[in-house]
DNA sequence: CTGTATCCCATACGATACTG
DNA sequence: CAGTATCGTATGGGATACAG
């Protein structure tokens, strides 16, 4: 029954076995590099957003703003009380800390869709 | 019923509506960048990544290692026909080009788990 | 406009036992 | 040693309708 001894690295209740995994947990799934990947250069609304990922649901993108958002990565800022309501969001001091990732992620993913795509096409 | 016009980025069969999702999609999960983290400075046996991901279990690192391999960034090399047998896992070239990336990752994760437990301690 | 509420499903992952 | 087989569960995410 001994538990494995390794020391598992911790970020807000969640333990992880590597530091590669912690970033995972964090920025994992579908949608959260996307999400970032559209705010590294600008502030956008939901609305924008959706716009920019047009097949994410409405619920979707919901729980993935918020779960960006007590992580600490993006802040939501609300700009009036009464509908229409205008909501922006942006990266925060500590999500701007992922820019240099989340361009390499989308950079390698570029790179292969570009490989890749010529290797099927002509 | 107009589908959304927007240019999606194939790998293999599947499609990506951004080129940071295509990545996510390749090397997301919980346990793939963990694997490849491991790969990046030598090549290393079933058991021996077992142990390095203690809290992996057999079946799970069989169909990472297997859906890696069918991605073609880790290559599976058998040294025996007949028990014992080893199996050595190492990086393509493919895979090799990751490395930064991997290496990104686990150095964010690790800055991350650093600063978050001196927050939360003594 | 910016979301929630329900409902549902596919898939990822874990636990355990067993095999070539 | 290096896995499969089987089963069970958790959760991520989609579809749709509705709400503040």
């Amino acid at each position: 029954m001994k538990t494995t001894e390794v020391k598992m690295l911790n970020f807000r209740g969640n333990e992880y076995p590597c530091c590669a995994s912690l970033t995972m947990g964090i920025i994992g799934g579908k949608w959260k590099t996307v999400i970032l990947f559209h705010l590294i250069n600008e502030k956008l609304r939901y609305n924008e957003l959706r716009k920019s990922m047009p097949t994410v649901t409405e619920r979707t993108l919901s729980l993935q703003l918020k779960a960006l958002e007590e992580d600490g990565l993006i802040k939501r800022k609300v700009f009036a009380s009464k509908p229409p309501l205008k909501v922006e969001y942006c990266l925060t001091d500590f999500g701007k800390t992922l820019i240099p990732l989340i361009q390499s992620i989308a950079n390698w993913g570029d790179s292969v869709a570009e490989k890749y795509s010529m290797e099927n096409s002509v």
